[in-house]
DNA sequence: TTGTACGCGTTATCAA
DNA sequence: TTGATAACGCGTACAA
C-alpha cells in the first residue's frame, strides 16, 4: 500500500495525495475528501522511510549508552518524552557484552550512523581515544550531545554533573561537624567521575588541615555488596574508625550502612553517611540515607531539547549546561539546623 | 558521501560498491582493496535508509510501552541485547502525557507503522478497543509479540504472566500457616492483572473454606506510599488485624511494612508480608522482604527472540510462552522449612 | 487546481 | 569479473 495506490483509489494524482498527507494547500474540497476517504478505507500509512531517502532527514534520535539499567531510566524516560512532544522517534543502542565495551561502543555510533538518525546523546563513561576519534568523524554528520561529563579536546555541547562541588561540600559539612576520619568509599576507577570526587575529596581535606589518609579509601562496583566488601575493608584496616563515611552512590552507601550495622556501629551517632544519586530507596532504607541529588529527568530533558534545537538549527552556538545538585539530609546524618 | 563517490574514487562502478560492501562474491582482488581503501579514506557509511527502501527491511523492532521505568528496564536491557546479536536496532515509544493514554499508545502504533520497523515488542497495561483494532491493523503489515498478559479475541505470539498461580501459591501458604485473616493490597483497578490476581485470591481463600472479607482489601498505585496508605486503610477498617498480607508489588509491601511498624506490628511474628516483583531493594529491607520473582531480563529475551524468530521466518506457528516464577522466602515470613 | 518526471542511495537483474 | 539500469515510495519543481 503507498501512494499510488492511494492515488488510483481516489482518482488523482500521487502529487495531490503528496499534499493532502502533509496537508498543503492547493487541492479542491472534492479531491482531498476521495483521498482522506482512501486512506481511511485502506490503512495506509506514508513510508517515512522513503520520506527521509528524499528529505534527507530521519526525525529519529540516537542514544549511545553503556546499558539499561535503572540509573538510566528516568534520564531514558524524558529524553523520550521530549522525543515524542517534537515529532521524532527514538533508537537505542547499549552495549551487550561488556558494557564498558570500546568496540562495541564505536559499532553503536556507526550503526547510529548508517541508520542516519539527526542527532545523537551520548552517555560516555570510561572514554578512550577510539571514542573521541569516532565522534569527530559522526558530528561532521550531525549533532553530538554529551551528558554527565565533558570530553577534553572536543568541544561537544553538553549537560554535565558537577562532581566536584557536592564532594567539596559533603566534606566541608563534615569538616564543620568536627570529624578528624573522613572515609571515602569511590566508584569503578575506569569512569573518570570518580577520579574527579577522589581528587575533590583530597583537596577538601587538605585545606582544612586533614591529611589524606589512604586507608580511609576504599574502591567498590557500584553495588550494594561491593559498597559492604569496601566497607569492611576500611574498618578492618583501621585501628581508629572513621566517624563519617561518603559513599560515590547510594546503592554502596546502603552496602556500607549494612556492614556498619552487623559491627554495632550506630548511624547518625556514631557514623555519618551520606551518598550519592537519591535513587527511590534512599528515603525508605532504615536510617534513611542523607545523600546528592541530579535531577536525572531534568538532564535527560535538557540534552534532548538541546539536540533538538541544534537540528533544528535553533541552536547556533556551542552550549554547555552543568546540573545543579541538592544535598539532601536525611536519618544518617545529624545536620545542625542553625 | 554515497555510493557514486566512492565509486567514482575507486574506479569501479556502484554494482561492485555494493558487492565489496555486501562481502558478495565477483570482485577482483585488485578493484575489493581500491573499493575498501576508498571507504577507509573517506569514512563512507552505508545509508540504510536506502537500503530499508530497497529491501523492504529496516532491520529496527519497535517497542510501545507505557513509560520507562525501574520496572522495565531490565526487560529493556534485555530486549536490547538480543536485537544488536541479531543485528537489529530498536525503536522504543512511550508516552509522554499520560501512560495510560490509549490516543498516545496508538500514535506509536502508528509512528512505528510509518518508520516501517520489521516487527512489535507491545507492553499492554489497560487495554481498550482501540487497541485491539490498531493491532488487527498492523498485524497485517508485521508481526506483533505482546508481554505479560494475552488479549482475548486476538491470539497474539506472547511472553506472558501467570498471575494465578503465584497468588493460589502465597495464599495457601498463609492458609497452611493457620492465617485466618489473610490481606490483599491490589494494584491499580484499570490494569487487569489484578482483576486476575483478586479473583485467584478469592478463590483460593473460598476454596480452603475461608470467607472473602472485603475489609481485608485496599488498592494501592504500585507506590510505597500508596502500600502504607493501603495498610492504613485496612488497619484503621478492621477491628481484627490480619496476620497475613500479599501485596501486588514489592513497592507496595514495604509501604505496608513501613505502616505495621509504626503500628508497632511485628514482621514476621505478628504478621507475614510478602510482596510482587522482588525488585532491587526487596532484600535490603529490615526485614528483608519475602516475594515473586518473575525474570524480567528473561521475558524480555525471549519476546526479543520470538520476534525475531517470527520476522525472519523461523517460526511459522502460533507461540504463547509463559514465564515461570519463584515465590521467595526472606525474613517478612517464617516459613518451616521442613 | 492538478499532473509529470526527476532525484534521494541502495539492491538486484541482466547483459557484456 | 564488471557495469548499466530498473525499482523501492516519497517530495517537489515545473508544466499544464
Amino acid at each position: 500500500m503507498n501512494i499510488y495506490d492511494v492515488a488510483k483509489l481516489s482518482n488523482v494524482s500521487i502529487a495531490t495525495v503528496s499534499r493532502v498527507i502533509n496537508n498543503k494547500p492547493g487541492v479542491s474540497t472534492a479531491a482531498r475528501d476521495r483521498v482522506l476517504k482512501a486512506i481511511e478505507e485502506t490503512g495506509f500509512r506514508p513510508n517515512q522511510i522513503a520520506k527521509s531517502l528524499t528529505n534527507n532527514k530521519t526525525n529519529i534520535l540516537g542514544i549511545v549508552m553503556p546499558g539499561m539499567n535503572n540509573y538510566y531510566s528516568d534520564r531514558i524516560d524524558a529524553i523520550n518524552k521530549v522525543c515524542k512532544q517534537r515529532g521524532y522517534g527514538l533508537m537505542i543502542t547499549a552495549n551487550y557484552k561488556d558494557s564498558n565495551s570500546t568496540e562495541e561502543d564505536i559499532a553503536n555510533f556507526n550503526l547510529l550512523h548508517e541508520k542516519r538518525v539527526d542527532g545523537i546523546i551520548y552517555f560516555p563513561t570510561n572514554v578512550m581515544q577510539e571514542h573521541i576519534d569516532a565522534i569527530k568523524r559522526i558530528r561532521k554528520k550531525m549533532p553530538v550531545v554529551i551528558t554527565d561529563k565533558e570530553i577534553r579536546d572536543l568541544r561537544l555541547p553538553c549537560v554535565i554533573q558537577d562532581f566536584v562541588s557536592p564532594t567539596q561540600e559533603i566534606v566541608d559539612y563534615f569538616i564543620q561537624k568536627k570529624h578528624k576520619r573522613i572515609a571515602f568509599i569511590k566508584g569503578s576507577s575506569y569512569d573518570r567521575s570518580n577520579a574527579t570526587r577522589h581528587e575533590a575529596y583530597k583537596t577538601a581535606l587538605t585545606e582544612a588541615g586533614l591529611t589524606y589518609d589512604e586507608a580511609l579509601v576504599a574502591e567498590g562496583a557500584y553495588s550494594v555488596d561491593s559498597g559492604y566488601a569496601a566497607m569492611m575493608e576500611i574498618i578492618l584496616r583501621c585501628e581508629v574508625m572513621p566517624t563519617a563515611v561518603f559513599a560515590a552512590n547510594d546503592h554502596m552507601a546502603i552496602g556500607a550502612m549494612k556492614a556498619l550495622k552487623e559491627k554495632g556501629v550506630r548511624i547518625p551517632m556514631e557514623i555519618e553517611v551520606i551518598g550519592y544519586d537519591d535513587i527511590e530507596f534512599a528515603k525508605y532504607v532504615t536510617p534513611s540515607l542523607s545523600t546528592v541529588r541530579v535531577d536525572q529527568y531534568v538532564m535527560g530533558k535538557l540534552a534532548a531539547t538541546m539536540l533538538i534545537d541544534l537540528i533544528e538549527g535553533d541552536l547556533k552556538d556551542h552550549h554547555e549546561m552543568t546540573m545543579g545538585y541538592e544535598l539532601i539530609h536525611r536519618e544518617s546524618t545529624r545536620k545542625v539546623t542553625s
